[in-house]
DNA sequence: ATATCTGTAACAAGTGTAGTTACAAACTAG
DNA sequence: CTAGTTTGTAACTACACTTGTTACAGATAT
């Protein structure tokens, strides 16, 4: 399965809380849209609360909102508040230290994911939260098309 | 754990065989300086023989060697020949189907995998295994500078 | 006070990867 | 032709990670 499918919900959730606007919205309800379990969503909602992106309120009328605008978030942010798995793993037994390939093989690996894992950052940073809500209610000609570029 | 320490691995012995030119190499060999069990190294071995980047032969003189010249070879071949996850993983349930949100995001974040798996294509088109074994023998002033553009 | 919701801990279940052993098939050399 | 070596692959175990679920304490509005 995917080390980051926690990305893709934290987009959607994020996505049904701009469009509710001020209003707090219970984790049962974003659950029941994401289709999953409340606490899960909770577990997300803190990641995004600790991050800034959400505030939450405990009690009768409690629930979750958005803490900024919509278009001052962008995907970047939230792909590195959410701890997501690099796009490049790296293998846990390091290579054998009497080999000087190996050697040199772990340096190269290593500057080769920050340079793909940058490479991300940079595309996603180009989609805002307004971004995605626009694509979400824009039934015909969204703006997917600027996504290749 | 990393789903595609699976590529690092591969251009690790990619690199390996580019260096090794003509001859056949075993793959206890590579296990060794991998570091790692040369069974796996086998696995691996085979999905990039299935993908024509090396040739392997069996028996006492066996062993593997590159099938095509390393300038020839780029690393967005590699990463499409090996098996790995997604950057962005999709959910696993689907979001409830009577919520018109997440049923639009459902395509829009599909749209946006799309969108990241070409960025990380095309950042790793940029780099041929000629480039990746330049790397590891020059000790000064690698090209790794040109990673970043 | 009571009802409701969040935050978090704890646990079970399912999944995937890595490591390992074992063995058949292929091939070279003498 | 026989013996030794190596690949290719199946099967199994161990480990780690993610998700789903239950449970409960703390906070808050009515």
């Amino acid at each position: 399965m995917a080390l980051n499918g926690q990305f893709a919900m934290a987009v959607h959730i994020l996505a049904l809380l701009a469009k509710s606007g001020d209003m707090n919205v219970k984790s049962d309800c974003i659950a029941g849209s994401v289709n999953t379990n409340p606490v899960v969503v909770r577990r997300l909602l803190s990641q995004l609360n600790n991050a800034g992106f959400v505030s939450s309120q405990t009690g009768a009328t409690g629930g979750t909102r958005l803490a900024r605008r919509p278009e001052d978030i962008d995907l970047s942010d939230v792909y590195r508040a959410i701890s997501c798995g690099e796009v490049i793993g790296l293998p846990h037994r390091a290579p054998n230290p009497e080999c000087p390939v190996g050697v040199k093989m772990e340096t190269v690996l290593c500057e080769l994911q920050k340079a793909v894992e940058t490479a991300v950052a940079d595309k996603l940073r180009r989609f805002t939260l307004r971004d995605i809500i626009a694509m979400v209610e824009g039934s015909e000609a969204p703006p997917i098309a600027n996504i290749y570029n």
